[in-house]
DNA sequence: CGGTAGCGGATGTCCCATGTCCCCTGAGCG
DNA sequence: CGCTCAGGGGACATGGGACATCCGCTACCG
């Protein structure tokens, strides 16, 4: 029985603890009503007005760091970070690659929530983009060509054209998830080989889209995106099945 | 110039270190095949395997549980975990409640994700859905009804309602996805006071989403749904212009 | 035969020492 | 007078050890 110590205080799991730190940590910042950008205090201010020990606060720093809620940066301090999805990726594409050693389940499911969003999005997008951010979508489609013509794999050039597509909306939650979605298709892509694809096919089903798009037609626009995805399902779904 | 120190091992930066750490446990798992359930190796055991001291295998153990991949048990053991999308919605309330100081603006980026989800797929999940189900949905109105008339709020059966829609989809990911979004913009509501809303008029909104959904008027579905997240939207922005 | 106390193993928390990195400052130079 | 770069100091990174706590299993005792 701890006499004078101060701090048994209610033991609960190990596991709520850790959440509750991570929580008191976030009020702290919301108290203080730090920035995106601001410092934190240091982690030994942090140890004693928490109570914990450097290592267990440590634990859940890293913790929010994964989470993209700060960034940390080494030999100066710890710093309420902008948006970083980074961590979430990580989680799906294991999630995702767990999956493919059995029937890929959890990776169509990625390519169902990534198909309602392009093409549902794709109208409002529509409704807002401007000439200039048009003209860089038929420079992402004339890369994508010019490498196919080469043999070149380009998922670099494919990235980007959805990540323009959807520039005009503005919304940086929206072009995050889209970011992670693409990572763990990427990981996905290389995962099962997929060398044998027809890289013009997939060029020219993005020239369709940019057609469509320019043209300012919606309906065909979503349904060219739907055929993209099609496409992408199958190859998931080969993978798996060889 | 370290001459005799074997383990000055390519220098990265710190953060990069980590990350590769956290992947090195991922390849570790997926190498030896583990399942959902499996143990992991010992903290001990991954410490000597992957030349890393304790305290630093356990910030990247504590990333890892964060994220959903494992689940650790105090005394027992390291486990892989199934789904679990917890970290990501602590992440995502934290943004929402950084940006409700402001404009409010991550808090309506996050309906609108969520609105071409729900809009955008509530035709596919109508092709599949059984007669049970649709009971299910309409109980929840029920409920929803009941509770408004007594004058109690009912986040619980709202988000139920939410869930059972895109049941028949049986896309985990998609649920997971919504169940996020449930939990922030349950916290925002919260936290915004949000008491003066009009519990019967919520509840119509759903009457009329469940009779779109039983005619199967697929159009008059997603009408009806975005006329609801048009309402959310609404109290967002009324809460940060208060 | 059943319940329980003890045991072994694993994780949780913490401290300390040392290494590493980054920004800031000030001296030196053009 | 302004720019550049080396050094200082502060802060985080890493590793190891000690002790506390918790869990499941087993062997002892009633």
């Amino acid at each position: 029985m701890p006499s004078s110590n101060i701090v048994p205080p209610a033991r609960f799991s190990a596991q709520a603890r850790l959440r509750a730190l991570q929580s008191d940590i976030m009020e702290l910042i919301l108290d203080r009503e730090l920035e995106p950008g601001d410092a934190l205090p240091t982690e030994n201010e942090l140890c004693i007005a928490l109570g914990v020990g450097r290592n267990t606060l440590r634990e859940s720093l890293k913790v929010l760091q994964a989470l993209g809620v700060i960034e940390i940066r080494h030999g100066f301090g710890m710093f309420v970070a902008p948006s970083n999805f980074e961590a979430l990726a990580d989680g799906l594409i294991f999630r995702a690659r767990l999956s493919l050693r059995h029937h890929g389940l959890e990776a169509l499911q990625l390519v169902d929530v990534r198909q309602a969003l392009e093409s549902g999005l794709i109208g409002s997008s529509m409704d807002l983009i401007t000439a200039e951010q048009l003209a860089g979508i038929e420079e992402s489609v004339v890369r994508m060509e010019e490498l196919a013509a080469a043999g070149e794999s380009f998922v670099d050039a494919d990235s980007d054209f959805h990540s323009r597509l959807f520039e005009p909306l503005n919304n940086e939650l929206l072009l995050n998830l889209l970011g992670v979605f693409w990572k763990v298709y990427r990981r996905i892509h290389t995962e099962t080989g997929a060398g044998a694809e027809d890289l013009a096919a997939v060029a020219a089903l993005h020239r369709n889209v940019y057609t469509a798009v320019a043209a300012g037609d919606k309906a065909r626009a979503a349904q060219e995106l739907t055929r993209h995805f099609d496409g992408i399902r199958r190859r998931i779904s080969d993978a798996v099945a060889e």
